[in-house]
DNA sequence: ATACCGATTAACT
DNA sequence: GTTAATCGGTATA
């Protein structure tokens, strides 16, 4: 296992991201509390030219502005009032590209997570929806703007993204298109929005 | 200053 | 399958 490098979310291509970043996992690290997850749900907001996007004909207001802010920096926001949704922006600074996390797998820290989602038990769907995952891994909508895979943060909290050593074999990959863009007109058709039913990893030597 | 609504979830029937 | 809960962001005035 091995951080991504910030090159990963560099690259201009949001939606080839919210793909690859099936498989990868999540971590993250709050008052010394540490849970993960593999992620296996994403969806692909392609800035200002995708209508489903906060920041479509490139809007800015107080809470897009971290849109604009170099691939690797965190999105938190609120959403109906009580779900904060952790996204992870894209590209070059000032190209407000970003992918949603809409699901994953628990892995490590599970008794925290169950806590936190005040469960008592995980089912197949525990982590499956953005604001799961959120609640989960501990992100709130204040998190906006932290950069991940940075390790010298007050009270050593960080969100990493890390390469599993392992690819999702490209045809447990489904595309559809995204939840809940109704709004959007013709790009809420884009099969922009990728999971993978069966999270089954191939090992890598 | 005010009104409307949402990249949702959990608890119902 | 249906619906209440809940509040910041954004537009409108």
């Amino acid at each position: 296992m091995s951080l991504l490098p910030c090159s990963f979310f560099l690259r201009p291509d949001v939606v080839q991201i919210a793909r690859e970043l099936l498989g990868k996992k999540i971590i993250t690290r709050f008052a010394g509390e540490i849970t993960s997850g593999v992620i296996c749900e994403t969806e692909a907001y392609a800035g200002v030219t995708d209508r489903a996007s906060h920041a479509y004909g490139g809007r800015r207001t107080a809470r897009t502005e971290v849109m604009y802010a170099l691939g690797g920096t965190a999105y938190v926001y609120l959403c109906y009032g009580i779900h904060s949704l952790f996204n992870i922006v894209t590209s070059d600074a000032g190209t407000p590209h970003a992918v949603l996390i809409r699901g994953i797998i628990p892995a490590e820290g599970t008794e925290i997570m169950l806590r936190r989602s005040g469960k008592t038990k995980f089912t197949h769907d525990s982590g499956i929806g953005p604001g799961k995952v959120s609640k989960m891994l501990g992100i709130h909508y204040s998190h906006s703007g932290f950069i991940l895979n940075q390790f010298d943060n007050p009270g050593n909290n960080t969100i990493s993204l890390e390469d599993m050593g392992t690819d999702i074999d490209p045809d447990k990959i489904t595309a559809g298109p995204r939840v809940g863009v109704d709004y959007a007109g013709t790009d809420a058709l884009l099969p922009y929005r990728f999971m993978v039913q069966e999270l089954i990893l191939h090992s890598k030597p």
